[in-house]
DNA sequence: CTTGATATTCTCTAAATGAGAATAAACCCG
DNA sequence: CGGGTTTATTCTCATTTAGAGAATATCAAG
């Protein structure tokens, strides 16, 4: 059973006729008579009577005839929905705990409404991690902190993030490094950028031997820096989303504070939906939509 | 676009690999190569990216892929449905306005309930009416009154009705023909097969011209005699299933009264709801089920 | 460095498709 | 009644297409 075959059967049937449907298919009238014949055998199933130079729709005919016309315009939709340039399909999408929290929630809403046919997976998880998932094409794209680079892929900047320390009220008044020499980090898992910073920033001063306390969950963790039981690295943004004004926050050092955290994608398999995405997350952030190959 | 490379292009995507798909089509890689290019050039879309000897499904290929999942199993739906003798499809019928209010509902209720995948469309008209549409197509099968000598049809009896003249009831006793002389006859339209064992009746006395009230509904002709406007002729059945106690019946010579109905329907185009519900009435009936040809 | 696996290209044979002519039956119309 | 038209069908033939097999290039693994 072949497509063309169900349309040739379908012509056949709606124009009650081989000489009319072969007239409307631009076929010959044998080629019509032949292949109904043949799709009647590889069916084992009688379509059609002939009586007296007449064809009448027999009912497994009536039953293949429905079945045929879904068939058909099932097909016809595939074929369009791949030959106009709409987004649709499933975009698999990763982003890091805090983006998903800060960022992100305003921009897929605005994403679902602009492109309704996309459905959205979102997956967390640490800068590593998500970078990896990317690369080996589990997901489609990601929301990341640091673009590591990687051949093949690609990034672009997109929000600009303040990252402040933030530590219990009770802690003293933090002017350097050496303020919190003797606290805990409270961090993502291995693999998080923001973490990265922090024993970056520590670890330019010496103090190698750092306390991690490892959680994954942003709630989580202001929660124990509140507490007292250490400190930790954040972007501001995530602390403007949580509303939680139980810690106090510290600047960093401009060069380490201001990063500009990356969308990060596969180069060369531009799909209209990552692209979509990319550029309505360079309008929504107000960044330039100039892509950078790393 | 092809059923076939459909099923080509989603194997290979299952399999993530030519080679791998080509082993379980028990095809030649060479031809899963060849069909997957010709698609990607038939939709003018690249389906695939290739990479280092490996093939990685594109974007639009997971579009493609999941119309493809779509179409294949409907297509082996369809000839699952034409294969399994099941029975299926729409079945058109034709009744008389009687038989639909006394013998049908009961009986299509049955047969729905043993073929709930048939879709059973009825329609009502007089015998001659419903006979031509049978014949000529418009209908599958019919239950009717008389079953016309023609030579596409086949007829098996099926109901046992017994007709009875109606009249007010102030009417006077109706022992022969005679004494309705001067009555109305309250018919349907023409082509209805007890108005013409009305017009029989009253006929074989030399009663020619009769006159006829024409009405499309038995509760319209069942109000008028009851009212007095004239007399006229139902099966019993009718009588009952309408449940109207403001006439007054009188039975009919045995020759004229006792007559069997039978269903119609084109011979040698057995579909096999036809033969079904058929089979079926043969049973609810009560009647022998041995059809017989015309 | 060798072995094995992969996708691909090329060539060739076999199969299918579609066109055209011919046929037979039925129908229409004068 | 008879000729012309329409219908589905069959047969033949050329063209197109699909599938097998060998050969090749590239990459990964041992």
């Amino acid at each position: 059973m072949d497509l063309s075959d169900l349309l040739i059967f379908k012509t056949v049937a709606e124009e009650k006729g081989i000489v009319k449907a072969a007239r409307r298919l631009h076929r010959v009238p044998s080629n019509i008579t032949t292949r109904i014949k043949q799709l009647e055998a590889s069916l084992g199933v009688q379509l059609f009577f002939r009586d007296r130079q007449r064809i009448y729709l027999s009912h497994k005919g009536t039953v293949l005839l429905d079945y045929a016309e879904r068939l058909i315009s099932l097909a016809d939709e595939a074929t369009h929905a791949l030959k106009d340039g709409a987004v649709r399909g499933t975009l698999k999408l990763g982003a890091l705990e805090s983006t998903s929290a800060s960022r992100l929630p305003a921009l897929l809403s605005l994403f679902h409404t602009t492109h309704p046919d996309v459905r959205v997976e979102l997956k967390t998880g640490t800068n590593d991690f998500l970078a990896r998932e990317v690369a080996e094409r589990r997901l489609d794209a990601a929301f990341i902190a640091e673009a590591l680079t990687h051949p093949t892929l690609s990034h672009a900047p997109l929000f600009r993030e303040e990252l402040i320390l933030i530590t219990s009220p009770l802690h003293r008044r933090v002017a350097s490094a050496r303020d919190v020499a003797g606290d805990s980090i409270i961090a993502f898992p291995t693999g998080c950028a923001y973490r990265r910073i922090a024993e970056r920033w520590l670890g330019n001063h010496g103090l190698v031997s750092l306390r991690v306390l490892e959680l994954s969950s942003y709630h989580a963790i202001i929660a124990c820096v509140a507490s007292g039981a250490g400190v930790a690295i954040v972007p501001e943004s995530v602390l403007d989303a949580v509303r939680c004004d139980s810690v106090t926050r510290h600047a960093l050092p401009k060069r380490l504070g201001r990063v500009t955290t990356p969308m990060v994608w596969r180069s060369g398999e531009d799909s209209a939906a990552v692209v979509a995405l990319r550029l309505l997350a360079q309008q929504f952030s107000g960044s330039a939509p100039v892509p950078r190959k790393s």
